[in-house]
DNA sequence: CCCATCACG
DNA sequence: ACGTACGTGATGGGG
């Protein structure tokens, strides 16, 4: 491995990414022992300690088995990063503008049958105003959420809708002035002279190890309605290249099956089933032939809800069906996946007892919530447990894949570049000459990052935008 | 500055 | 009676 200078920032998460504000005083105290003010730690003396701290963060890595995590992957993907947010990605700047054009007319429109169907003009956006509208002058009822008042969200409204025309107008008009404040309207800000973005990628937030990206923010681009896949197809290749999107299928469903070793589980991922309809069957008890959309939606909830920890509550009004239903099918997955459930035990009591969970790097996670009376605090710190070494083992996953993906394209002299890491997925910037040969590149790396006890498949498109790519 | 909301995996 | 699915970031309202 290359001789890299010590990293504080990246040692200091690395030992404990609870820490959500790791100033220089908290870090100077933590390991040195010594308290003092952000004011007195003048650069001077910050010099005069950072061989100390190298000294002392180093030994506890080691200590802790963390080095390797923090030494082989978190100060490797520096580098790559580095090239990511510095090549940065495309926008068909011209594009967005006759969209947002379009867009703020509609929304135009949408306000003025608001007003209308409202009976005033008020702040659309201002929750507060739109309480007064729904629920004093329109008399609409949930009875349902309140923290500072009556809830307007998505959920409300949609049930709302039911009963009265205006909350599906609101729900419209939010949708677009959301897509047009976050994306239409400030990513054409953001551009530089070549029609590009760059985003920053921090490396020290979330405490699962996931990256997290900021100004902008290129990890929420929209893709689950229509006008958010419109958003999707602004992201394009420079001249000569395309777009090569690779991402992981279910990776965190096979971690659990890796780390759980169930039978049903183990076996639904090397025979390449799909993995919902998988569920259907065992939970609804009939063969995969008979499991109808319903049971197949109601399973895909149901595995995904499962790394979450969610309880029957949450199941039940997500698919609008009783609590007593909802624990069916929650019992169910837990009776044909009984290793899933025991792992998730072992979950809880290892972080409990231990202190810490693992993932499959070694990277480690103290959960503090665990030794709280409080049992709201229990519980959620619970489902945190319950999802770290899936969320994490995937963030280590894909990292190592950036790494020695990043590292191939180099030693082989390509002029492909990753532009984007989303979690699960990779976009690739690539020349047409470059194609065929790049996607067995990124295949080959994603799908062997590590080995695992069923097989990590990668799917891959190739495209004229992002939103072509998939 | 916090809250509510909603965009993504 | 309470609270109820993990991890993020950006926006606009309102104090
Ligand atoms: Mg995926």
């Amino acid at each position: 491995m290359a001789n890299r200078p010590f990293d504080l920032e990246l040692a200091a998460f690395t030992l404990d990414p609870n820490d959500r504000e790791p100033s220089m005083s908290r870090i100077v105290a933590k390991y040195l022992d010594i308290e003092l003010s952000e004011e007195e730690l003048t650069p001077a003396l910050l010099a005069t300690l950072a061989g100390k701290l190298e000294e002392v963060l180093t030994k506890e890595l080691k200590d802790k088995g963390l080095w390797t995590v923090y030494h082989d992957t978190e100060l490797a993907l520096v580098p790559v990063l580095a090239r990511i947010e510095s090549a940065g990605v495309q926008l068909d700047v011209a594009y967005l503008k006759t969209l947002s054009t379009k867009l703020h007319a509609e929304l135009l429109t949408l306000e003025e049958e608001i007003y209308g169907l409202s009976g005033e003009r008020f702040n659309i956006q201002s929750p507060k105003q739109l309480q007064t509208i729904l629920f004093e002058k329109l008399g609409l009822t949930t009875g349902k959420k309140t923290k500072t008042g009556h809830s307007t969200n998505v959920q409300v409204l949609t049930e709302l809708a039911n009963h009265h025309p205006l909350p599906g107008k609101i729900l419209e008009y939010r949708h677009l002035a959301k897509l047009l404040s976050t994306y239409i309207d400030t990513l054409p800000k953001q551009v530089d002279s070549k029609g590009r973005v760059h985003t920053t990628y921090n490396q020290t937030i979330a405490s699962t190890g996931r990256l997290s990206s900021t100004d902008p923010n290129l990890q929420n681009i929209p893709i689950r309605t229509d006008i958010g896949r419109k958003i999707r197809q602004a992201f394009i290749p420079m001249e000569g290249c395309v777009f090569l999107a690779a991402d992981y299928s279910q990776i965190e469903l096979r971690l659990l099956a890796h780390f759980s070793k169930d039978p049903n589980l183990l076996e639904a991922f090397r025979t390449n089933e799909d993995i919902h309809t998988r569920t259907a069957t065992l939970i609804f008890d009939k063969a995969a032939d008979l499991v109808t959309p319903d049971e197949r939606r109601i399973a895909k909830t149901v595995n995904f809800g499962v790394v979450y920890g969610m309880g029957p509550f949450k199941l039940a009004t997500d698919l609008h069906i009783s609590m007593k239903e909802a624990k069916s099918f929650i019992d169910a997955y837990f009776a044909r996946y009984a290793e899933v459930s025991a792992l998730m035990q072992s979950f809880e009591t290892t972080a409990r007892d231990e202190g810490y969970l693992t993932t499959i790097l070694g990277r480690k996670k103290t959960f503090p919530g665990l030794s709280s009376k409080n049992r709201v605090v229990y519980e959620a710190t619970k489902r945190e447990a319950m999802n770290y070494p899936l969320q994490s083992s995937a963030a280590d996953i894909i990292k190592r894949a950036m790494i020695t993906l990043d590292e191939a394209l180099r030693e082989g002299r390509y002029t492909s570049r990753i532009v984007l890491q989303v979690h699960d997925e990779l976009v690739l910037e690539v020349p047409r000459a470059e194609t065929e040969a790049v996607t067995h590149l990124v295949v080959e790396h994603m799908q062997n990052a590590v080995q695992l006890e069923v097989p990590l498949t990668v799917s891959v498109g190739i495209g004229d935008s992002w939103m072509a790519a998939h």
